[in-house]
Parts: structure tokens; C-alpha cells; sequence
DNA sequence: TTATATTTGTGTGAAATCAACACTAACGCA
DNA sequence: TGCGTTAGTGTTGATTTCACACAAATATAA
């Protein structure tokens, strides 16, 4: 543990080349989360590149030298499948020398969170993609299941702090459907009067007045969030906590 | 929302050039914490690049092609400071297309955990290096006060969920330097008597049968952090938590 | 040798939170 | 009209959290 001298100067200190560009290319991959009002739904693409040929991938890109990091995954998002307007997180980027057969990428990695899955069935989307149990994902081309873990377990540490949820579900939505989410993505079963006693404790939900229609069983009242409530009762101290 | 068509090939589906590597240089920035007993400290450089001339910055250097991101950064950590077997963890990568005068450079940012600062004055250090107090940082070169930012970030919510504070001490201490330790990173002040009873409660710390010597009080018991009993416990269901 | 300054080390009780648990209500449908 | 299905609702005991004060051990200075 004897420290060295610095030898040559660093990026941060002092002029260096970067003129070589150190042949590495970055790019972006993305998980995109959906909830189909049942399950953990992962987009995923039908790779066509060797060694991979036919396993799922994620979706991504190289990164554009005009572009920063949240620009590039929000374009994917938009150019590959036209999800605009939706949460996007970063979660770590991988750098793994034999990651990518074409040479060296360094990818970094971003999830994001997508509502209304039902109304956007596979045969809308563009021909090769396909929405996927995330439970049912055994293997992936690329390391994109190590990217997908990493990006899982980000979700689910985040969702229980901060209320992203909801992005996954229609602007409105049951308690019942919101337990449901927060089963799939935490994996777990839930107490419903708990549940429902957390929930409607802290007091961001709006009641719409409204009723579930047409199904087979007691209708549910609807609810919404209310992100300015939640940001007021941010403010004055309150934190969300499942 | 509505989805458009996969246009050409992307890097996860199909063969597309990378030929011109993009143009975009990777680095990796190294957050170096350190804790010399009473405040959390960080080692920085003095910038010598304009416009950042004499501000502070973080450790870091390019990655080169043969050397994946943890190597890079395990690789600056020896090269520039001289430290090895340090904790390391990635944080976030940051790419903002102006965040360095010489071009376009996105950077990896870790965080490592350095013990025995007090046994490394900056003077046995490279002379621009210095260990400055966490809480003093208002501003550094580049973007590295949010990467600090970020940085410290991270540790505060790694630091109640695994036991790494840990790698920031002598082999042994007393109960006392491991509260003054979190209340540093936590930026608290915490109950003496709760504090033990968790921490004791939770059974990986071993008694040394040692006490502090020449000190002007009461000496206090020198514990030893046990990672094996820790992982047993661990795989017995056992979670960390403070 | 004695007093002083400093830090160590220890337990309890009140308050808040968590976890487990079961029945009635409302709807569509046969 | 009865059946199947999901919605909606409170209580209690167990557990966890939080606040809080004083005697013991050492070095140093008088």
C-alpha cells in the first residue's frame, strides 16, 4: 500500500492525446420494463449476430458523439420502439472485453418503465420484438441477462423508495392493480390490508370517483397519482417507503 | 406512443459498422474515500488543465482497449495512489458532450474505500494529491463535484445495507471509531447505546481481548470485523442492516 | 496522592410500526 | 336466484425504534 509517484500526467490533470480514440465504442442498451396488468414484461429484440444468432437482446445503440448518455437511450426508445415521454434510469455500465463479438463496446445500461403494455401488443410492435415474462428469461445474447439482472434489482430497490410504479400502470388504476405491480416486481406476495393501510396512509392517491367497468365481480374504485401532492409531502419531509 | 419500424440493423441485432469507433473516449474516475479517524475524507488532485487550472479533481485515467472497466480502475487506483486489495464499486458513468475541454470523453465513475488514512499523510503521497474533508468540497474541475456527489451518494446507501465501513478502519477498533465512522458518512449523529446494541446484536464483530493503549481515558475494547462468520450468517438469511 | 477531564460501557420503558388474520359487499353470469 | 369472483375493511399481539443518565477506567496536572 506505498504509494508511487505520478509518472505522466492524467486526463485530469494535464494535456493528454485522445486522439487515437482508444478504438473503444460506447453504446447504450436499454430494459424496458412493462407491466401487462399480470406480469413483469421485459421488450426484447431477436438477435440476429453470431455466436447469438436467435437468443433475445436487449435494445440499444452505439452512442452518437453528439448525443450525451440520456439523450442516446431516449432516442433508442423513441427510433426503435417510439416510447417518448417515459422514465429512464441509468444503472451501470458493463465493459467486459469479449462482451460484444464485433469488437470492443462498452455499453451502458438504462431501464425504463412503461404503461398501458396491454394496448400495445406484439403484433404493433416492430416485427422481431416481443414483450417477455421477465421471470421466464433463462439466457439472453451478449451479457444483456447480466444487464437485465443488474437493471431488476435496481428496479426493485428504487421502486420501494420512490414511487415509479405508476408508470407502469394507466393513469388510473385499482389498489388491487397496484399490489399486483409491486407483487411482480418484488417477487412476492403481499398482505392486502397492509398494503392498502401503507398506501392510502401516505396521501398522494386521488380518489377518481370512479369505478372499474365491466368485470365479472365487484367493481374497484379507481385511483390516480398525484405527483404534486407527492412532491408537496416530499418537500415537507415525508418519504415514500414500501 | 405508437411504435415505429426497425429501420437498419442496430449493434444487439445484426452487423453494423463500428469501423470509426465514434470518436468518443472512455475513462474511468476514481472516488477515493478515505477516513483518518474524525472526518471522511477524499483524495484529489490539483487540476492543471484550463479552464479547471488549480481546482480539484478526482483520480482518474482513459481505458485502454485490453483492459475492461474494473481493471482500468483497479489499474489507476495502483499506478496513481499506490493502493491494491481496496474495496471498489462502480457508481455511474456521466456523458455530457462538454464535460472535457480536450473532446468528447464519457467517464465510469467508482467509489473505493481506503483504510489507515492516517497512516498516509498527503506528504508520503504524490504531491498534488491530498486527502481533503468531504463536507469542505464546493467545487472541482470537470464534473467531479457531481461525480463526488454521486459518489457519496452511493456509500451512504451501500454503507446500511452491506457492512464495508468496515474497509475504512484499522483491522481493529473500537465501537466508538465504527459510530464516529457512520455518523461521518451519514452525515448524523447517532445514539451510542443504540448503536451497540445493533451492531453487537448482529454477531460478526470479535472481541480482540485488547484495549487501546495510551490514551487519556478510559480505554475501550478492540473489535475485529469477522467476514466469515458475517458470510455465514448471510447465507443463513441473515441481512445486514443498520 | 488526589482531583480533574475525558471517554467507555451499560438497560429500561414508552411509542410506533409491523405482521397476521376472516368476513361481508358488489358485481356478472348461468 | 344462486354462484363465482374480487373488493374492501380493523384489531391485536409481537417487534422494533427511540429517548434517555450515570458509574467505571484511564492519563494528566495539581
Amino acid at each position: 500500500m506505498k504509494p508511487n509517484t505520478i509518472s505522466e500526467p492524467n486526463i485530469n490533470v494535464a494535456l493528454k492525446e485522445i486522439q487515437d480514440f482508444s478504438k473503444i465504442a460506447v453504446s447504450v442498451d436499454c430494459v424496458i420494463f412493462g407491466y401487462d396488468g399480470k406480469n413483469l414484461n421485459v421488450l426484447v429484440l431477436e438477435s440476429d449476430m453470431d455466436p447469438y444468432k436467435s437468443q433475445w437482446s436487449l435494445i440499444g445503440d452505439l452512442v452518437s458523439p453528439d448525443e450525451d448518455l440520456d439523450q442516446a437511450a431516449l432516442r433508442i426508445l423513441r427510433e426503435r420502439v417510439g416510447f417518448t415521454d417515459v422514465y429512464l434510469e441509468q444503472v451501470k455500465s458493463f465493459g467486459s472485453l469479449t462482451r460484444h463479438p464485433l469488437g470492443r463496446v462498452i455499453t451502458v445500461s438504462y431501464y425504463s418503465l412503461i404503461s398501458k403494455v396491454d394496448h400495445m401488443p406484439s403484433a404493433v410492435l416492430p416485427l422481431p420484438a416481443k414483450w417477455v415474462n421477465v421471470y421466464d428469461i433463462k439466457k439472453m445474447a451478449f451479457d444483456h441477462k447480466e444487464i437485465l439482472d443488474a437493471a431488476l434489482d435496481r428496479l426493485r430497490k428504487r421502486v420501494r423508495y420512490i414511487p415509479i410504479g405508476f408508470n407502469l400502470l394507466d393513469p388510473e388504476f385499482t389498489l388491487s392493480q397496484l399490489q399486483n405491480l409491486y407483487e411482480s416486481i418484488l417477487n412476492q406476495t403481499l398482505d392486502k390490508r397492509n398494503f392498502r393501510k401503507k398506501i392510502t396512509a401516505m396521501d398522494f392517491l386521488t380518489d377518481c370517483h370512479k369505478f372499474q367497468q365491466e368485470v365479472a365481480h365487484r367493481p374497484a374504485k379507481l385511483y390516480k397519482f398525484d405527483i404534486e401532492k407527492y412532491h408537496a409531502l416530499e418537500a415537507s419531509g415525508f418519504v415514500f417507503e414500501l
